[in-house]
DNA sequence: CTTCTATTCATTGTATACAATTAAATTTTG
DNA sequence: CAAAATTTAATTGTATACAATGAATAGAAG
C-alpha cells in the first residue's frame, strides 16, 4: 500500500540518481584528466575550445550552461597554463574573446584517448547509452 | 566522414548531458526549495532523515554519496535551523548520530507536495522516466 | 547629442564537492 | 595487555556553481 510520503523516498526520486551519476562520472574522469593537468570544467571548456578555436565568455556559457562567475576564474586558470588566450573584442570592448593558443591544440592530442577510456568505465552498451543521450537532452531542451 | 577529434566534441559526449541536466533539474528544483529554506543538498540529506528517522554520517553519506567534508557544514546547517540533532553515540564515541527532531518532522508536511510539483517540470512521460531511472542506476550500481 | 536602457564580464558572498590530512576512538595483532 | 592498524568525523585547501551586484561599453530614444 502506497503511503502519503512515498514520494519522498530518495529511491522514488528521478533527480538523485542523476545527481549522485553525474558526479560519479566526474570521479571518474579524475585519473584520465590529471594525467593532461586539467580540472572536469576546465576540460569540458577546452572542448568547446578545441572544436571553435575561438569564442566569447557568453557564447561559452551558452555551449557550457555556466555563468561568467564559474568561467572567469576557469578561463584565468586556463590562461595561466598557456592553453588559451583572453582578449577584448575590438568591435565591442564588452566582449572577452577566448582564442585557443599552439599549447592548447597540442594537448587536444593527448586528450583524444581519454574519451574512449572513459568508455570502458561506464556500464551502458551502445543502445542503452544512446537511450540515455536521448532522454538527457530532451530534458535540457525542454 | 568521421574526424580523428569527433570523439572530443562536446555532442558526442554522454558525460556532458549529464552534467547539464543533473545541474539542469537543481536549479528547477530552487523556488521549490526556496519556499522552505533548503538547499538542494540539504534537502537529500532530509530525505533520508524523513525516511530513516535516524543515521549516522557515515550512512548518511553511503545513500548521497558524499563525505564528510561535505556533509559536516551541512548538517550543521540543518541542526541551527532545528529540524535536526548531532550526538555522538554512546557505543561508539567515533561515530556521530543525525536525528530528526519534531520540526523536522514537520518539514516533511511541506516537502511532499514537492516531488509532484518537479514532476510537471520534467519534460519526460511515465516510461521515458523509468527507462532513465534504471539507466542511471545501471551506471550507479556498476 | 544626451539620457536611458541593455549587454557583457567581473566581483562578492554563500554553498557545495572532494582530496588530503588530522584527531580521537576502536579493533586487531603480536 | 600494548603497539599497530583501522575507522569515523572534522578540518584544511582547492575548485566549482550561482545569485546578486557592480562597472564599462554599446545601443536606443527623444
Amino acid at each position: 500500500m502506497a503511503e502519503t510520503y512515498d514520494v519522498l523516498k530518495l529511491e522514488n526520486q528521478l533527480c538523485f540518481p542523476l545527481y549522485a551519476c553525474a558526479k560519479e562520472i566526474v570521479r571518474i574522469y579524475r585519473p584520465f584528466l590529471d594525467e593532461i593537468g586539467l580540472t572536469y570544467t576546465q576540460y569540458i571548456a577546452m572542448m568547446v575550445l578545441w572544436e571553435k578555436k575561438q569564442v566569447s565568455v557568453k557564447e561559452l556559457g551558452e555551449f557550457l550552461y555556466l555563468d561568467s562567475g564559474t568561467l572567469t576564474p576557469v578561463l584565468k586558470k586556463l590562461e595561466q597554463k598557456g592553453y588559451i588566450k583572453r582578449c577584448r573584442s575590438k568591435e565591442d570592448e564588452r566582449v572577452l574573446i577566448v582564442t585557443l593558443t599552439e599549447s592548447g591544440e597540442e594537448l587536444k592530442k593527448q586528450a583524444v584517448e581519454i574519451p574512449t577510456q572513459m568508455g570502458k568505465c561506464v556500464a551502458l552498451d551502445e543502445e542503452e547509452a544512446r537511450t540515455l543521450y536521448r532522454l538527457l537532452y530532451k530534458i535540457l531542451n525542454a
